[in-house]
DNA sequence: ATGAAAGCGCTAACAC
DNA sequence: GTGTTAGCGCTTTCAT
């Protein structure tokens, strides 16, 4: 690129067709009021000088942004499969996605400054760990979406799976195989960690299992899951449910090199269906979150909110769904 | 939100503080002449009316944009510890990134698209697939690094990994421990593989293993390891080189349920040096790419180039390392 | 140290 | 169907 060289601008069309740059506009924005042979010349000419509109210039004007923020977490694999699905809802409803990832050294509140910067017409935000006066503070000035967590605040819109359905499915299932020692791996800090484990709980107690009971304290991340793996193996339960995919993956890698064979042994049930527990050789049993029908309700809202819809239905909670696959089966004897 | 409520702007806090629009411009941007006085009441106004800069009026305005555009792969794991570090960088040269992401339903044109109407300063794609002429069309725009992938054309700056110099460790580490029959996994249609695949097959050639070369088409995900161990089981090899972790973690998870233990019967060898290869129960001996020297210099480059520097040193490598774990030993024997 | 005025690239209202 | 005008929120001269 030489150095002072300037970016096509619409008045640089307009001069090249022999036109106005109002005529130029309407024609870029595909707006009516300008003819067929006039259109076909500028978009011509657009196409020839590269021209690129400028979307800060344009939403500046226009005043409405067009553009949803989202804030994501880069260690989380399940929020990557939402992230594809917010692409493709928001692309139906004529929305720009722009993303501000948490990483390890860039916190939620930087990531959300960030968009806020950028003049955002709303925001979702993937499993947010603020606190909740905070994402209260935030929807004051625009429409915020939580995902993945529950909030009780009436001006925060929220789209989460129903974690308590989804520990009860998981147990129920493994009580079905004639499971009665099952015990909870959690998420640690994970924001979902109170609402799975509470579900696991209540589900423990329907079945009269409250003796057996039992919580372990994990994580998000494999190392966690193999972590609780380790902690289990002083009193192994015949079957264990996990915060999340990610956990009992590494729980299914190291269990079989504790001795402790899957489904023979012990029987694993993760939480989120991400995409590499379809994989054969891991084949998780799991639970499956509804990514299009959140994604797409998520966007939903956002926009509607943009548009300054009323507040009905503030929180949408999908229902959950098992899948099962390899790594559960009866107890042994 | 309430609908109808504007923004904070400029205007708003000057006339709260009794001066002019440019003056508050000043205090803003830290920049010099304003009194303390001054600076320190318009400050206080800002805060208390939760006044936010905009950074598009800001940007279009100033005319330069302090904004990188990066382009990474939701799909990929090792892209996220780039981006990780291309944040840290980033904010140390005092500018912003602009995320887009590819999906499976978002393919690399999009996700470049929607950054140019953002009007960045300069690119960053993270091991794009698009040809070298539409990269060097996109670099007659604007300042574009590619990274972890070579580009032959003089106007894209390129920071990558020597990949051939990192498979040669990897096959020099096997054949120090004595093995010959070495095979190699290599990434199917990922833009590194014929790299890491050429320097697999010049390191054989130099150890005199000629007969025994073997490629194995693979892929980038953990499904693309599985399947190439189920290809190597007619006649295992003792050791194989795979393009990534991921499809490494992909073998390491299948070879025992195919009756071949490692570092036993096969040692595994991976590469980059992805955050979970690192974890006890993987402990995969892989071929570690610096990330933090790469982003630094990716930035740092897109800076030079937006400051317009000339072109000198176009394309920059960076060796890579071996991290030796547990998945290599001598072969049986 | 402070303010007035111009204008970045674009869209929206209105005139013709 | 087309051109003219004004102005989005900000930075940047240039006065004072």
């Amino acid at each position: 690129m030489r150095a002072g060289e300037r970016r096509t601008t619409l008045a640089d069309v307009a001069a090249e067709a022999g036109v106005s740059v109002a005529l130029v506009s309407i024609v870029m924005r595909d707006a009516p009021g300008a003819s067929a042979a006039t259109r076909q010349r500028v978009l011509e000419v657009a196409r020839r000088l590269d021209y690129q509109p400028d979307s800060r210039a344009r939403l500046l004007r226009s005043g409405e942004s067009r553009l949803i923020g989202v804030v994501f977490g880069v260690q989380h694999p399940f929020q990557h499969d939402v992230l594809t699905g917010l692409y493709d809802a928001a692309d139906k409803q004529g929305y720009e996605l722009a993303l501000s990832a948490v990483t390890p050294r860039r916190d939620e509140r930087t990531a959300i400054g960030s968009l806020l910067q950028d003049r955002c017409a709303a925001l979702i935000l993937l499993g947010p760990q603020i606190p909740v006066a905070e994402l209260a503070a935030l929807s004051d000035r625009m429409p915020v979406v939580a995902m993945m967590r529950g909030v009780r605040h009436r001006a925060v819109d929220v789209v989460r799976t129903d974690d308590v359905r989804g520990l009860r499915l998981a147990v129920d299932h493994l009580v079905t195989l004639g499971h009665t020692r099952i015990a909870h791996v959690d998420g640690g800090r994970m924001i979902a960690s109170a609402e799975r484990r509470q579900g696991y709980q209540e589900a423990m107690r329907r079945h009269g299992l409250d003796e057996h009971l039992r919580v372990v304290v994990g994580g998000s991340g494999e190392e966690d899951g193999v972590r609780a793996a380790r902690e289990l193996l002083d009193d192994p339960p015949t079957a264990v449910t996990v915060f999340n995919d990610l956990s009992a993956a590494g729980m299914l890698d190291v269990l079989p090199r504790l001795g402790l064979s899957v489904p023979g042994d012990i029987s694993v049930v993760g939480y989120d269906d991400t995409s590499f527990s379809r994989l054969a050789h891991i084949d998780l049993t799991t639970v499956a979150q509804d990514i299009d029908t959140m994604t797409t309700l998520a966007v939903a809202r956002a926009v509607e909110r943009i548009a300054g819809a009323g507040i009905t239905n503030r929180e949408v909670v999908i229902p959950p769904r098992l899948v099962i696959r390899g790594t559960t089966a009866a107890p042994r004897g």
